[in-house]
DNA sequence: CGGGGACGGGGAATCGATTTCTCAGTCGAG
DNA sequence: CTCGACTGAGAAATCGATTCCCCGTCCCCG
């Protein structure tokens, strides 16, 4: 672990000065080609590259930016994430991920440790509508904040989000072509703007099928969640004709809970979903399930991180896409 | 966005130079209380936190370890990256997660990504327990690596993982205890080595009960191969009694497949497999799995990474730890 | 009473890359 | 032929925290 070559060390081997060197690796113009050949091809032999930090210091910019989620266990952040990772690399810049496990308090310290890293711009899912926004408003005068897929609004950052009031109406759209007639609504309490948006759209258009009591079943972004919903489901009388679901994560353990208590799906009820993740394509039947344009999404974000590092006085911008429904098997034929 | 404030703000605010203000707040005991105090205070007023990589830079260390895993999708990776961030928790260090998708190519980007942030270690589940190598091998020049529950010998880095042999061992004996006499053994192909061991293990455990041809099915650790597996082994006549699977994310989409095309779990067939990850406990019935100690693992790999660091020519070391089957539904009562 | 030692604290060097600043040397125009 | 504009490249400042080195002070003891 001896010590790594600087630019000192390129400077000295193709006869030159560090500040030469220096220009040349960074392909400035005003550098005779001779030189920069010898430049290149000196740091090539060293193999050199340059030291992030002392870069970094000088250049107050890091090339990198950092991303916190709920749960890396939820494929459709995985797949948020994977997007982003994307679009980083074309502009060779890289990604620091981290998991605030769905807890305001580490989602805070996550953060606070990535505002401290000097990363150039910031993708938060924050975990709560309302107690994510102290963290958000403190990182945001820091350095340029994107809320992606849900809004803490108070925070006052640029979003990237889909329309989810249009995903709902299509999914119950979709059921009333299946010809269902009721519906139960199986999502998460409306602490995320998601949840919420997602329950309102659910009263709002299948306002004349919900089943009065048992329409609607609230707890979390979880599988666990899933399979207490289908028990108490299976435990509180006839099944709706559809059930529509706030996130695969709950959708794929419901289901294979109806599944295993004797509940064909589509035949006995049909589901519909949010978020169309890979692992609803792992269930039998297949989900149907809403699309987001996650990779436009992921693009609009870096988009705006970049918008406001160049005019941090921007009033608070929002991009909101919109879904479409993949219809599979788990609404029938 | 305006400036931050630096050390010297602090030393001026408490009325003494850089350097004791730096000493005072590293807690250095040289320093007169009276004095800290009033660094302190100055600090805690000004909202001072240092610059992390002006620190780093002088310092060539970034409290910060990095982390590589095949596949964030994977519920045992993350309860490994949880276990790793827990213990870096307790001594004020912090990860980067990197996720190579299984992939050589991404492995190594990443790997010299972490490098170039010179993160003071890195634990690497290695992708492939040959071509992971040469990443590996130059990633360990350069800093302090682990190895952790795969691992890639030629590399000459220190390892962490499981007993596979044992962890088989017990699959089989349980198996047998419940009266099973027929094996058949769904994993992944041999090129990590913990596919490669457990391959072997349940080879020679298993011998005089593998069914002659269709015995063994490898492809990948990943949910689309569990689904085909179990097609392959509904089309090719009568099931074994039981099936030994080299991993949950496997076992899980095998299981409900099976469940969709009528088979009984454990009644038809009996299922065991390995790493007791979270989504074994959400299928019906729960899977029968091989627990590992995963935080013990994750702080013997930090404890590696510490010790290499104070003495880089230490030879490579390992660290195997004893698994233990946790029974549950799917093998039956 | 003077000298040695302990101790606290400040000046300045350091980490490495980048970016002024500055100054030879060149070229074209008058 | 001379002067100013221009070019390219090196010297040095900068980013911010840490730390080595050294100096002044004070105490204690001979």
């Amino acid at each position: 672990m001896g010590r790594s070559i600087t630019v000192r060390d390129v400077a000295a081997a193709a006869h030159v000065s560090p500040a030469t060197a220096s220009r040349a690796l960074a392909g400035h113009p005003s550098v005779n080609p001779e030189m920069a050949r010898r430049v290149l091809k000196a740091s090539r032999e060293l193999g050199y590259s340059a030291n992030v930090f002392a870069r970094a210091l000088r250049t107050q910019r890091t090339d990198t930016i950092g991303m916190v989620v709920p749960s890396i266990s939820n494929p459709y952040f995985v797949a948020a994430v994977e997007a982003v990772e994307q679009v980083l690399a074309e502009t060779d810049r890289s990604l620091i991920l981290c998991d605030s496990r769905d807890t305001v308090a580490t989602e805070a310290a996550r953060v606070d440790l990535l505002v401290g890293r000097r990363v150039d711009g910031l993708i938060v899912v924050p975990v709560s509508a309302h107690d994510s926004v102290p963290a958000l408003r403190a990182a945001a005068a820091e350095v340029a904040v994107t809320q992606f897929d849900r809004i803490a609004e108070a925070a006052g950052t640029d979003f990237v989000g889909g329309d989810n009031d249009e995903g709902v109406r299509q999914c119950v759209e979709h059921l009333r072509e299946r010809g269902c007639r009721t519906f139960a609504y199986i999502g998460a309490r409306p602490t995320t703007s998601t949840a919420d948006e997602r329950l309102r759209a659910f009263r709002r258009f299948a306002a004349d099928g919900v089943a009065p009591d048992r329409g609607f079943l609230l707890g979390e972004f979880s599988a666990e969640w899933g399979r207490e919903a289908a028990r108490t489901l299976l435990d509180d009388g006839p099944l709706p004709d559809a059930i529509v679901c706030g996130a695969d994560v709950i959708a794929v353990s419901l289901l294979t809970t109806l599944r295993a208590a004797g509940v064909e799906v589509p035949r006995d009820v049909k589901l519909v979903s949010y978020d169309d993740s890979s692992m609803g394509q792992l269930t039998v039947p297949r989900l149907t399930s809403v699309h987001q344009p996650i990779d436009s999404m992921a693009r609009e974000a870096v988009r705006l991180l970049d918008g406001r590092r160049e005019d941090g006085s921007l009033p608070a911008r929002k991009s909101i896409f919109a879904p479409d429904i993949v219809v599979r098997e788990s609404t029938g034929v």
